[in-house]
DNA sequence: TACAACAGACCAACCAGTCGGTCTTTACTT
DNA sequence: AAGTAAAGACCGACTGGTTGGTCTGTTGTA
């Protein structure tokens, strides 16, 4: 297969995690992969054909992870330790691609956007999945409302893009260690009684509403 | 003072906040908002400045909030819950703002990035002082490693730019409340002791290093 | 000789920003 | 109160540079 295809995905990666896929064009995309314009749209139709393959790469990648984990296990807890372990690992493989992917969805032309959402959705279902899973079964605490703190895993582990370094203080495994010690001790029971928990808490409108 | 101008912000944020600054021209911005080039130039100075005002009103705003919670209380956990509430609460007001601060921080010239990186900056310590201050005094677990943490506190909430709807199964109040318990679940102790925690969990790395 | 892989000059569209000009409000003088 | 000059607010045709993409080749190779 082509080589010069994967060197001008690198390059871009690299330019698009620095400027934005905007701040990029094909000519610096061209020059600095040392090949021309005509070598670029002989492998891509497009610039967001581009733009498209490399949320794809990174989406299809996470979601296979993710299966995976999930069928290895079959109690929910070692679930969850299992898909943010990966979730999280990813970061550090994929870096420049989840910028990309996080910065600019918006510009995905439709017919890719719908590809990639469907992907997307597909991985959040599951991680939401195995919570409801821990809670009818017990092992996760019923009164958190699933969207809301699936969200909220979500959102802790994807911000890990716009801060992590390789060169900084924490390993990657070190880092999603500390987040599956954060999510469990969210999500399973058992503090309630502590000396603590005089303070309101306990998200109180969820018990109204039954 | 002119009315304008604040119609020009309005109209951008709602174009911004679906397009991406780049895909808003400023000729789109000017019909939309039923004025000129001439209108908008004169109120300011480039496109770029736009994009930073909406950055600053923003980011300003944060703070502000977050000083004054810190001043209230003096004990960390009421502080991490009125911090916490009045972050979140901020997604609903400044929605669109925050959809271009992440979006688009990318696109700051270099001037105005510095203005905003350091107010910025002074929010994450202030989040992160709490925490620390809450560690000393053996309010929070000690063995949470200060920036891990951290940006998981603001990982979560940040992210909440990317799901919330005002029409959506929850208020902005609610959520508010959820995060608060979550954060305030992985923040206090006294868990450990639990007949669940037979998993392996603790962060184990954190201890091998004293 | 046929076809894939690549080169690079070229182009049409677009876009941020300019500039000379008009209308309106303010401020000052008589 | 009337007159007027200056400043502020806004208009919109125009421009110079840039950008994604095209097209006509040339080279290597099966």
């Amino acid at each position: 297969m082509s080589d010069l295809r994967e060197k001008i995905i690198q390059t871009s990666l690299e330019l698009f995690d620095r400027h934005g896929f905007h701040g990029v064009t094909v000519k610096q995309i061209v020059q600095e992969t040392n090949t021309s314009k005509g070598g670029f749209y002989h492998h891509f139709q497009s610039k967001d054909e581009l733009l498209f393959v490399i949320h794809d790469t990174f989406i299809t990648y996470v979601l296979k992870e993710a299966q995976a984990a999930n069928v290895t296990h079959s109690s929910p807890i070692p679930k969850v330790q299992a898909i943010i372990q990966s979730f999280v690992q990813v970061f550090d493989l994929y870096k420049p691609h989840i910028s990309v992917f996080y910065q600019e969805s918006l510009y995905l032309k439709p017919a890719y956007e719908e590809e990639i959402k469907g992907k997307r959705d597909k991985f959040k279902r599951m991680v939401f999945n195995v919570i409801e899973e821990g809670q009818k079964t017990g092992h996760f605490r019923r009164e958190l409302p699933l969207e809301i703190t699936g969200m909220a895993i979500l959102g802790m582990v994807n911000w890990i893009y716009k801060w992590y370094r390789r060169d900084g203080t924490y390993t990657i495994d070190q880092i999603a260690e500390v987040f599956t010690d954060l999510v469990l001790h969210f999500l399973l029971p058992g503090k309630e009684d502590s000396e603590y928990f005089r303070h309101m808490l306990k998200v109180p409108f969820f018990y109204e509403s039954e």
